[in-house]
RNA sequence: GGACAGGUGGCCGAGUGGUUAAUGGCAGCAGACUGUAAAUCUGCCCGCGAGAGCGUACGCUGGUUCGAAUCCAGCCCUGUCCA
């Protein structure tokens, strides 16, 4: 493995960010002789990130720990257009209203992430569509579009996948690229931005504005990707029980949001920790060779990490209490509630609303599988009257691991 | 504009008039085993209903038929080739 001059590339390589170099040389005596300013690009499809994103956040926020200045932009242009890589289905259509909502949105994570102030090394937030939305067709197609051949923009796999699979792909999607591109050769403009980071998907991209600004400003720009994180049984990250793993508190609870790096796969647990989290690379390889059940404190670690990094310590400190206390036998803090009324309710209702089971039908399921327990006892009858004295508290559970806390009104 | 191929449950993909709520695979959930892990085995996997049962569903609309995802017509959408 290569050893760098470079704080920024030995802290990426060594915690495992990197998947490829545009010139890895220059960057590398670039960024040992000056801060170098450096950008991610993230698309407002949704109100937050979710984990897939995380890996590229902290490129970001590595990028800052190694003396640099990161950029954050986000795609409020570009996702007007929809990048058309890894997916066969053009995405759908965001309002103008949605998109700022969403900006505002996935701001707050990244806030918490990266430091965001006056300073050289300052983060910066940007739109894309400040620029983007101002560009007169001609004069985009005369200035940047003659420095695209269809012939190479059909290279690309981004498009070739989907012509190859028969997938549409359209003339708006086709020009993603062109667009994506010519950010770089902005920012590189505006701010002296010289290094453009993302996942290994995006390396067409990322090379395209390299070219870009190098044919019309002579500028030198670099690329950095980093690998598409999947978990050891290769799968993407990112489900929990409750769905998408959502950065933002508003769309998946601390709770679960814990659990879910306290559920990592015993092979990932290093990684992770090296990927996501500051603990010191030789605390992680001891960490990693713990055995057997022994692991679990690394998880446990993992988990705190994460979540004190992307929802606050005290959002951390109070899942890892609940998660003691609730597989300890007892209930914590946690753990969804739900208001059982004074007459009571049945218990396949109880479990619908409690977000347990999706349908009356998937609860009685459960139920019949023995997978139901209130207070630790297995239910056997999904039409009992679950009933909970005003002020007191049982315990619903389905499966091992989901525990919820039925409140009497 | 023309020819051809296609549009099925979260995804892939069978099914070409009747035990078809629709084979199979993937994903997912649960049980057993465990360590809140993995692997493995087993069960479940549209909704409503206490239940008998009911309601929706195979691009859309209409038709044929006792009966259609399956046949017919028109329309919409996608792909390939041609103009």
């Amino acid at each position: 493995m290569a050893s760098y001059k470079s704080d920024l590339l030995n802290l990426l390589e060594a915690r495992g960010h990197v998947h490829q170099v545009t010139d890895a040389a220059a960057l590398d005596a670039l960024a040992s002789r000056e801060i170098v300013t450096s950008y991610v690009g993230f698309d407002p499809t949704a109100p937050s990130l979710h984990i897939g994103n995380l890996a590229s956040i902290m490129l970001l926020k590595r990028v800052q720990q190694a003396g640099h200045r990161p950029i954050v932009i986000m795609g409020g242009g570009t996702v007007k257009v929809g990048d058309p890589s890894g997916k066969d289905d053009m995405r759908q259509m965001l309002s103008d209203d949605v998109l700022a909502a969403n900006i505002a949105s996935i701001r707050d994570s990244f806030a918490r992430v990266l430091r965001f102030d006056d300073s050289a090394t300052g983060a910066l937030l940007i739109n894309n569509d400040d620029w983007l939305s101002q560009l007169g067709y001609v004069d985009l197609l005369r200035d940047v579009g003659r420095h695209f051949t269809i012939n190479r923009m059909l290279t690309f796999d981004s498009v070739r996948l989907r012509l190859d699979r028969e997938q549409p792909l359209t003339f708006l999607e086709f020009n993603y690229m062109i667009l994506q591109a010519y950010d770089f050769l902005v920012l590189n403009r505006d701010h002296g931005c010289r290094l453009q980071l993302g996942g290994s998907d995006q390396w067409g991209n990322i090379v395209n504005g390299i070219e870009l600004a190098r044919r019309i400003d002579g500028a030198e720009l670099y690329g950095v990707t980093a690998p598409l994180i999947t978990t050891a049984d290769g799968k993407k990250m990112g489900k929990s029980v409750s769905g998408a793993v959502w950065l933002n508190e508003a769309q998946l609870p601390n709770w679960d949001f814990w659990q879910y790096w306290r559920n990592t796969d015993d092979r990932d647990v290093g990684r992770f920790l090296r990927l996501f989290t500051d603990v010191p690379l030789d605390e992680i390889a001891r960490l990693e060779t713990l055995q057997g059940a022994d692991i679990n404190d690394a998880k446990v670690l993992l988990a705190n990490q994460v979540t004190a990094m992307v929802r606050g310590s005290q959002a951390a400190s109070g899942a890892a209490a609940t998660a003691a206390a609730t597989f300890g036998g007892g209930m914590g803090d946690d753990l969804p509630v739900f208001e059982v009324p004074a007459e009571g309710l049945r218990l396949a209702a109880a479990l619908t609303a409690i977000g347990f089971a999706a349908s009356g039908g998937e609860a009685k399921r459960k139920v019949a599988e023995g997978a139901v327990r209130i207070d630790d006892v297995v239910q056997t009858d999904a039409n009992a009257l679950v009933l909970v004295a005003a002020g007191a508290e049982r315990k619903l559970s389905l499966g091992r691991k989901r525990h919820g806390i039925l409140r009497g009104a």
